[in-house]
RNA sequence: UGGGGUGUAGCCAAGCGGUAAGGCACGGGACUUUGACUCCCGCACUCGUAGGUUCAAAUCCUGCCACCCCAG
């Protein structure tokens, strides 16, 4: 493994994109100790407030000052939110419009962090960026390979798969190497102003929100029936858009039935009904296969077209790696899982990796529900 | 109008004289750079209503009300 040390020389200007959170504040300090010349960008891409009529980018931005101010690194301010509106907002609901449930932080990371932002660097002079991303970069031959971060527990090289070798090739992960534990150690120990900082959550740049209201006021609704396999309607729903497969809460559905929980199974956007099914254990909460679109190998397949290849996937963050063999015909991927997979749902990632490297990945399009393969 | 049955939280539902189970829904929190899932906590000073018996009643008795079923 290389340390990102390997990578640049130590008079090289390095960029890095700052939250205001401990990792990208962690990844500051390791760069600048190690001697390089740094510089912290804050990116500010969206200005609406939350429904509290509350700015956390204030704070963030009050706390990237803080911890420049207190490493000794210049920093800036720089917004993208035209960018971040039209390339990955409106995508984003265009997608659920559609009926999916899109993830737009995969979306954020190509267009905006390591684009839009990369590009603005290069601008600057920088020929690296750094973030604070749990990811390490592994260089194979003279290419670039997307490898997780050590701590199994906060690997985010899921939401990096879109991105391509060049991309990677420029950047630079200053705490993929180290755990989540020892960041914030290094935090505390040299002082930082957010080393206990919460984590953030929620959708990159927009924050934590009850997201419900938060897609009602980007998308209109219309109210109509949950109803069950059977098609006894046994509830009423304010839009397909606000569920997702395999959703639980906000059903409204109690007391029917055997008195098990309702899971949203799947949506008719022809009749406006919400399919929902009775008990955890639902076969149509399950399925083996499923096909994705949009692929992105980061480097070159692994395989040629109508080969099948055996590697592990993700079907969302945070999953343990699943076992697949893979294949795919006219941009089609279609992935077998050895184990049934809960809730695949089309517009998420399928996130494929090979050990400990990430290979690409694609967008879920169709599942064949059922456990049976 | 006779005869029978039922009325316990938003829903389903235990309890059958000793001081209100459980599930679903819902609310809050934890987890989490997407959406979800999951986990934890909370959720009827009160049992249709008005009286009565009793040391003690959701549980027994009586009246009334509501709904359901069978007769007509």
């Amino acid at each position: 493994m290389n340390s990102f040390e390997s990578f640049i020389n130590k008079d090289e200007m390095i960029v890095v994109g700052m939250s205001g959170g401990v990792d990208s504040s962690v990844a500051a300090y390791r760069l600048k100790k190690a001697g390089y010349n740094v510089v912290g960008i804050f990116m500010k891409n969206w200005e609406e407030k939350d429904e509290n009529g509350v700015c956390t980018s204030e704070q963030d931005w009050t706390d990237v000052q803080a911890v420049c101010e207190a490493i000794d690194i210049p920093y800036y301010a720089v917004n993208f939110a035209q960018e971040y509106w039209d390339k990955v907002f409106t995508l984003f609901l265009n997608e659920y419009k559609a009926g999916r449930t899109p993830n737009p932080d995969v979306l954020c990371n190509r267009e905006i962090k390591f684009k839009a932002f990369l590009e603005y660097a290069e601008q600057l002079g920088a020929k690296h960026i750094a973030t604070g991303h749990f990811v390490q970069r592994r260089d194979i031959a003279g290419k670039a390979h997307l490898i997780k971060g050590i701590d199994p527990n906060k690997d985010q090289s899921y939401f990096l798969y879109m991105l391509k070798e060049a991309q990677i090739a420029k950047a630079i992960f200053p705490v993929g190497n180290i755990t989540k534990q020892e960041v914030r150690k290094i935090a505390n120990e040299i002082g930082l102003p957010v080393s206990t900082k919460k984590d953030s959550t929620g959708v990159c740049f927009i924050g934590e929100r009850n997201f419900k209201n938060f897609l009602q006021t980007y998308l209109p609704s219309q109210k109509g029936n949950i109803c069950s396999v059977d098609g006894e309607i046994v509830g009423h729903h304010d839009g397909l858009m606000y569920y997702t497969l395999g959703q639980r809460r906000g059903l409204g559905i109690g007391g029917r039935g055997d008195g098990r929980s309702w899971f949203v199974v799947d949506k008719n956007l022809k009749n406006n009904e919400l399919i929902v099914a009775q008990g955890e254990d639902s076969d149509l909460l399950y399925s083996h296969v499923s096909n994705a679109v949009d692929i992105t190998w980061i480097n070159e397949a692994p395989m040629k077209e109508g080969e099948n290849y055996h590697c592990t996937a993700k079907y969302r963050y945070r999953q343990a790696d699943q076992e697949v063999c893979i294949s795919y015909s006219n941009g089609v991927l279609t992935a077998i899982s050895k184990e049934p997979q809960r809730a695949v749902t089309p517009g998420q990632s399928l996130v494929l990796y090979k050990d400990d490297m990430c290979l690409g990945g694609a967008i879920i399009s169709a599942v064949q529900k059922g456990t049976h393969k």
